[in-house]
RNA sequence: GGGAUCAUAGCUCAGCUGGGAGAGCAUCUGCCUUACAAGCAGAGGGUCAUAGGUUCGAGCCCUAUUGGUCCCACCA
């Protein structure tokens, strides 16, 4: 006894077997093979710390569709998945979770923390992987990488040796974000902004050898411990004198010059700004070029350092209130304003970052920007959707060099040495490490503390994985990959930097196109967050509805690039299109089951596609239209429209028309007619189920492997996603025969128009008159008067050239071609028909009205396309015909 | 301050290079019709934010305005 689909579609049945399958057969897997073109993906490697969260879902799910999609249609697919260490995230996890054990990072020693990290990745790094396997995701596992595993190390200390040679890579002590409280420098990317509610005071300093007062405002009092001028603009007259005395900054009894610099906006405030080069960038600017003294104020927690006096040992925001106090008292303190003001935070614990000096490594990015920034000008490189790349010139055109040393312990190793002797410094990778200094000849070599930026694996991930910096074969064949896909959030932090890096070490682009899609936010448009506890766990969802429902529910109804919301009527409606494909699929098996059976045939050599009936000539033209515009759609990246239309096709086409017109020839005994009936729907349900595929996996695949089996031909289609993409058939080109069946559809929904509007029940039936003086609608009604009687309801049908033998107060619904008459007289109301009747008239007039005054506009006929003008002609004659009918009806009833 | 983006049916959103406004959900009316009530058949519902402009023709292109969201800059 063969496998029959269950009776009720329940997706965990059939979505964890099926993965396994898949994963036996290594499917997934991708090895080079010079005869197949190849198409691949690199995953944005998630977060070893992190839960699938719906970004990951619709991320990974657009990455499926396109590999899977890419696979069916031929290509050597890869998709290369990994995960990456996240420095800074995992970090802070990890300390997090110490100190509920009480332990501290310096407890530990940096040898002993780092083996709790490698614990840690090995007990949580693959709890994400296993999350993307119940999405579907047709990854090639037994390439899975890792940023820190020994390939990738080798990388990022070839490039980082690389780029210092090269003068790319340099070590300076410059101004940058620091984080009091992660205790590590950041870079300006992971500086947010927020508003926040804050104080203008106004101090004055007193001017030295004067009874004057210089008084300016500012939203920090504190850095006046670290203030080394007071700066007005060049052409303020009212300050000019003032120019090259000196003030004095009470509490530390420091005398400093009063200097002028453009960077003084004239209008704001005083025109008076306070100088501290140490803890602001702007200030830093201003200091270089006047060669003022850098003084930090503060240790590495924030706390004032022994430069700011009796404040030592005090917090900033302590020191602050301290010092505002006392200047008041000093009669310092003109007043105090409310402010709001944006202040820069760290995006990972939302701490105010506070600027400091300090010696760090720095990426020179000027040069290597440029290859960058032409690649996408020259579309070398192409973002979808295209308004992304303002965003990215935004960022390429004000670009900054970017720090990439941490105080941190989890990452790549700076593979820096300084000679503590001499201070000579030599960067060498770990292999060819020094063991004394080149320089001095000692053996006090130490290596940097700090690890790199966790981005700068990141930036590598695209060719890193494939085995750069060895040449391998993967590299020649998979490199430039095809498309990144990912949001648009970390463009800044990822995308451009990965297409600099491509450049700059494989002088070439790492992929060809970047998909962006946007947030998935909660009902309200909310974005999900922990804080707010609205996120959905897509686990959760898949658990509900199956994971082919979440992955529909994520790719339709928005387009690319835009942020959606979640709601769990549309996974409901998603899961329900899901039965619904279940169940037609079990309509069709049960009806082969039978011909089977009875010992009818219907595969291909056994079908005389001269026996084929309008119908199957309509739905096989219909879904050779959708097989070539849903590959464009998806050759373009429209994955949402493309599903949108296998949907359609499904729903409207395949189940409530097709299946519903060939039902009646099931019930028939006409041998032949039963046989090309269940040919088509083979055919077309194989290919639906083919598009659908990439969208939803487990299904297609459960009822396909179903369907092949009780064909007999499992084993030559073993599973829908190594089969052939369909293409359009020629052969299936019926352009007439569909255009009779849509007549057909038209007259069908006429009559159940009707029906419904003059309140006749379902249940009486009705011989229904179609009346055309065209012998070929009539033969075209006649081809199909099986169906049509089903659909409409009738009966029986009787095809004439006139009227004669219809009662005059027949219902009617008018075509262009035919007028369809329902006698109903017991039931129906004829003071009702004729306002239908006279509805449909206005209607008709209004449009005759619209089609003559377009064609009798002597620009628009003029200037319109040939074709567009002849289509209006042909809907204005419909229209007229339409008409006469009408008005005759109404003629006849009214007597 | 610069930039992006959105404003379309009660709700959430599609609508590709300009050629008669669509979907899902919700609402209303009938139906347990032998694949499916997670269903079937019908229906209602929109001067496509406002004001101009270009065009034979504008939801779509241009300008301005209003309101919302986001990104960047960060005037102390």
């Amino acid at each position: 006894m063969r496998k029959e689909l269950a009776k009720n579609y329940d997706p965990k049945d059939i979505e964890d077997r099926l993965y396994s399958k898949w994963l036996d057969k290594k499917y997934f897997h991708a090895e080079v093979d010079e005869t197949k073109k190849p198409f691949t993906i690199v995953i944005p490697p998630p977060n070893i710390t992190g839960q699938l969260h719906m970004g990951h879902a619709l991320d990974n799910t657009m990455q499926d569709i396109l590999i899977r999609f890419k696979r069916m249609q031929g290509y050597n697919a890869l998709w290369q998945p990994g995960t990456d260490h996240a420095s800074i995230a995992t970090e802070v996890k990890i300390i997090e979770k110490m100190k509920e054990e009480g332990i501290s990072k310096e407890d530990l020693g940096r040898e002993g923390f780092l083996e709790r990290a490698w614990d840690w990745k090995r007990e949580y790094g693959g709890r994400i992987i296993s999350q993307l396997k119940k999405l579907g995701s047709s990854c090639d596992w037994d390439r899975e990488r890792f940023t820190m595993d020994e390939g990738c190390n080798k990388a990022v200390e070839e490039v980082f040796c690389k780029m210092h040679q090269k003068g790319l890579i340099y070590k300076g002590s410059r101004i940058i974000n620091w984080c009091p409280v992660c205790h590590t420098s950041i870079s300006d990317a992971e500086v947010v902004y927020e508003e926040q509610a804050g104080h203008f005071w106004h101090i004055k300093y007193p001017v030295v050898g004067t009874d004057d007062f210089l008084q300016f405002a500012t939203t920090r009092p504190e850095t006046m411990l670290g203030d080394t001028a007071v700066a007005v603009h060049p052409e303020d007259e009212r300050y000019a004198h003032l120019v090259g005395k000196m003030v004095k900054v009470p509490f530390v009894d420091r005398e400093i010059p009063i200097i002028a610099d453009t960077y003084v906006e004239k209008d704001f405030g005083t025109g008076v700004v306070k100088i501290t080069p140490a803890h602001d960038p702007n200030d830093y600017e201003v200091g270089k070029r006047h060669n003022l003294p850098e003084i930090n104020i503060m240790n590495d927690d924030a706390t004032i350092n022994a430069n700011g006096g009796k404040f030592e040992g005090m917090d900033r925001y302590e020191a602050r209130k301290q010092i505002v106090a006392e200047l008041d008292e000093m009669g310092l303190l003109v007043k105090v304003e409310d402010y709001t003001h944006n202040v820069g935070t760290h995006d990972r614990c939302k701490t105010t970052v506070e600027p400091m000096i300090k010696p760090q490594w720095f990426v020179k990015m000027d040069e290597l920007i440029k290859p960058a920034v032409e690649a996408v000008k020259n579309n070398e490189i192409t973002l979808i959707p295209e308004r992304m790349e303002k965003t990215y010139y935004n960022w390429t055109d004000n670009i900054r060099d970017w720090c990439i040393s941490r105080q941190l312990w989890w990452g790549h190793r700076i593979p820096a040495y300084y000679c503590q002797k001499c201070g000579e410094v030599i960067v060498a990778k770990t292999s060819e490490a020094p063991s004394v200094c080149p320089k001095c000849g000692c053996n006090h070599l130490e290596q940097d503390p700090d690890t790199l930026d966790t981005w700068f694996s990141s930036a590598l991930w695209p060719f890193s994985t494939l085995g750069w910096p060895e040449k391998t074969k993967d590299l020649e064949y998979f490199y430039p990959t095809d498309v990144l896909v990912t949001g648009y959030d970390i463009i800044f932090f990822w995308v451009i930097r990965m297409i600099f890096s491509g450049y700059e070490h494989l002088q070439e682009k790492p992929f060809k196109t970047v998909l962006f899609h946007g947030l998935v936010r909660d009902s309200q448009g909310r974005k999900m967050s922990k804080s707010l506890g609205n996120g959905i766990d897509p686990l959760e969802v898949i658990d509900k509805y199956g994971a082919d429902a979440l992955r529909f529910t994520l790719i339709t109804g928005n387009a690319p690039g835009n942020d959606m919301r979640f709601y769990w009527e549309r996974v409901e409606a998603s899961r329900n299109f899901a039965n619904k494909v279940w169940n037609a699929s079990r309509f069709i098996m049960m009806y082969m089951d039978q011909m089977a059976e009875a010992g009818l045939r219907f595969d291909a050599k056994n079908i005389d596609k001269a026996n084929l009936e309008d119908a199957d000539c309509w739905i096989l033209s219909r879904f050779n239209t959708v097989v070539k515009e849903v590959t464009d759609n998806m050759e373009s990246f429209e994955l949402g429209v493309a599903a949108q239309k296998i949907y359609d096709f499904i729903y409207d086409d395949l189940c409530d028309w097709y299946i519903e017109m060939v039902k009646p020839r099931f019930y028939g005994d006409n041998a032949a007619s039963k046989e090309t009936a269940m040919w088509t729907l083979r055919h077309v349900l194989t290919g639906a189920l083919k598009l659908l595929h990439p969208y939803m996996p487990f299904i297609t695949e459960e009822i396909f492997c179903t369907l092949k089996e009780a064909e007999g031909t499992l084993a030559e289609n073993e599973s829908i996603m190594i089969s052939e993409w369909p293409t359009y058939n020629a052969e299936f080109d019926f352009a007439d025969k569909a255009a009779a069946v849509e007549m057909i559809k038209e007259a069908v929904k006429g009559i159940r128009n009707v029906r419904t509007q003059m309140n006749v029940p379902p249940s009486r039936k009705a011989t229904v008159y179609v009346v055309s003086a065209d012998a070929a609608v009539r033969d075209t009604f006649e081809g199909s008067k099986v169906f049509f009687a089903t659909l409409g309801g009738a009966s029986e049908v009787l095809i004439q050239e006139d009227k004669a033998g219809i009662a005059e107060d027949a219902v009617s619904a008018v075509l262009p071609q035919a007028v369809i008459y329902i006698p109903f007289s017991d039931l129906v109301d004829i003071e009702k028909e004729i306002e239908r009747l006279n509805k449909e008239k206005a209607r008709l007039t209004g449009e005759i009205k619209r089609g003559e005054g377009m064609l009798s506009n002597a620009n628009f006929v003029a200037k319109a396309p040939e074709a567009k003008i002849a289509e209006e002609r042909a809907k204005l004659e419909n229209y007229k015909s339409m008409m006469a009918q009408v008005e005759e009806r109404l003629a006849a009833l009214s007597k």
